[in-house]
DNA sequence: AAGGTGTTTTGCATTATTGCAAAGGCGAAC
DNA sequence: GTTCGCCTTTGCAATAATGCAAAACACCTT
């Protein structure tokens, strides 16, 4: 991009529909203002605006920079406020972006808790439906099942959790028992919408010897949910295990997975105290809980 | 903010750790790098680099300053991307901020409709432990419990939920039975942290007559999971209930809570159709699944 | 139908920003 | 100890951006 200072006056046009109510905003001369939109559009090859004798609506193009503009502006808009006070505390926002099988049922207990520590603190848990990409700042740290392949990021190894095929209680007594993995094949199974996924490392049925699933989901929290209400069997975290009373593991000697959290945050970040010690405080978090729930599993 | 631009000539600083640099990542002379942060250090009346002949190098302020400015970078980033193609269909990304209840026990499912329906979609839901600031464009859209107070914001109503008073059957098996509120004293309770109540709307212990509250959270799902566990009582939104099998509501005719879902925009969006489409298929969504889940409970 | 008010657009003088080149410093290597 | 290399900083000319004023246009009111 040439000039962020542009989608600044992007927005302001957008919402005030007219260069020259935008040039009121912005004390500057609509004339300003029209040159750089002009500029704007030249410089991404597109049209932003159509032009009429009352004003510049957004057309379909430019209502998609929009919102991202808005985003930026938001940005900034914090950027300028926190470059205030703030003392030696652990305060501010921090956001971190997590698979949603950890979003759900394991940090939300671990933030709960640092947040407790710490009454300056605002944590947001951007729960995803697919790979991070902290490149693009999406948040300050990201939890995630394998290592970044690409780009410089700053990776640390949370821990090691478990995974085991499971069901309901109800859901076992209602079917054929599984005494092999042979077995499995009568029964309905629950994962991944294989399109879908986003990792390999998350492809867990192939390991499992599900070959195909008849119920699917992106999402873990709705996979469980199907598990947790009998609809069938499914690869499930050990630690998320106890979120449901009444669920099971099924053949835990022959199948059994296991995989790793990586901690995964963007290099610039790596002078900033204030995220250096929350990034600490998490990965200690993130590895007790995961110890204690496997525990009860 | 003066210039958006110096942010970007910011970064470049900040990463490459001298003004020449910079200038290289950015085809500019070093002078006016040099220059262009002289004139945003006055600007925010802040020191954001010291100095040497060896380069600039962060201070703490500045510190602060690059986490925010990364973000802009990204929506920038993110703004120049999207511009291009897409078709007719629902495609893009679409971030809904939710209260840690909905985000955990309604829109999992409901995002996952949608996006089955649309290959192209993106969602992430960013759970928030605190009332969502839409004005400030942490997400597109927002679930609220109240309409919000100030700014100049899109309200639409989605749905009515309720709440009862709740515990696991294992929990009331092992305790004193409960014929009256006052049985309630002689009880473990869960509720939130009074402190970090974030809306009036969610003070739901004194309304359903629980004085202090001996296990609290800011967390709705570690309260529930408290419930689940068996740790004592709470109030516990109906269309969570199902999620944990054992749990059965005390007293539901003399406690009922009810509150209501607001579905919060901003209102540079109204013209933008992709998202009003969004909109109205999440808002379809969670009164389907509010009233289905209410059924159950 | 005609004039008034809002808009965008264009030409030109002014102003601000930029690049270049030289100067001044500090550290490392010879 | 001195020189070399890399950095920042400053002065000055070239360049680009801006504001102003006027023109062109559409719409609404009279």
């Amino acid at each position: 991009m040439a000039d962020w200072d542009d989608l600044r006056i992007f927005l302001a046009v957008a919402r005030a529909e007219s260069l020259s109510g935008a040039g009121k905003l912005l004390k500057l001369d609509p004339a300003t203002v029209g040159r750089r939109i002009g500029r704007l559009e030249e410089g991404m090859a597109v049209r932003l605006f159509t032009r009429s004798a009352q004003g510049y609506t957004l057309t379909v193009e430019g209502q998609r920079l929009l919102a991202h503009a808005a985003r930026a502006e938001q940005a900034v808009a914090e950027a300028m406020e926190e470059v205030g006070s703030e003392g030696s505390g652990l305060t501010g926002q921090v956001r971190i972006g997590a698979p949603d099988g950890s979003a759900n049922y394991l940090l939300p207990q671990i933030v709960a808790g640092i947040c407790a520590d710490h009454p300056g603190l605002e944590v947001q848990i951007v729960a995803q439906p697919r790979v991070f990409n902290l490149s693009k700042r999406e948040a300050d740290m990201a939890i995630a099942v394998s290592p970044p392949a690409s780009g410089h990021l700053t990776v640390q190894k949370l821990t090691d959790y478990k995974l085991h095929l499971a069901a309901s209680r109800d859901y076992l007594d209602r079917h054929p028992p599984i005494r092999s993995l042979d077995d499995l094949k009568q029964h309905r199974t629950i994962g991944y919408i294989q399109d879908l996924v986003f990792d390999k490392e998350l492809d867990y049925q192939s390991e499992a010897g599900m070959e195909a699933v008849t119920l699917a989901s992106n999402s873990v929290s709705v996979q469980f949910n199907w598990v947790r209400t009998g609809a069938g069997i499914a690869v499930v975290h050990d630690f998320a295990m106890s979120a449901a009373p009444g669920l099971v593991k099924i053949l835990p000697d022959q199948v059994s997975l296991t995989r790793t959290f990586y901690l995964i945050r963007h290099p610039d970040d790596r002078r900033v105290e204030r995220l250096n010690r929350f990034a600490e405080l998490l990965a200690q978090g993130v590895r007790r809980e995961v110890s204690r729930l496997e525990a009860l599993a």
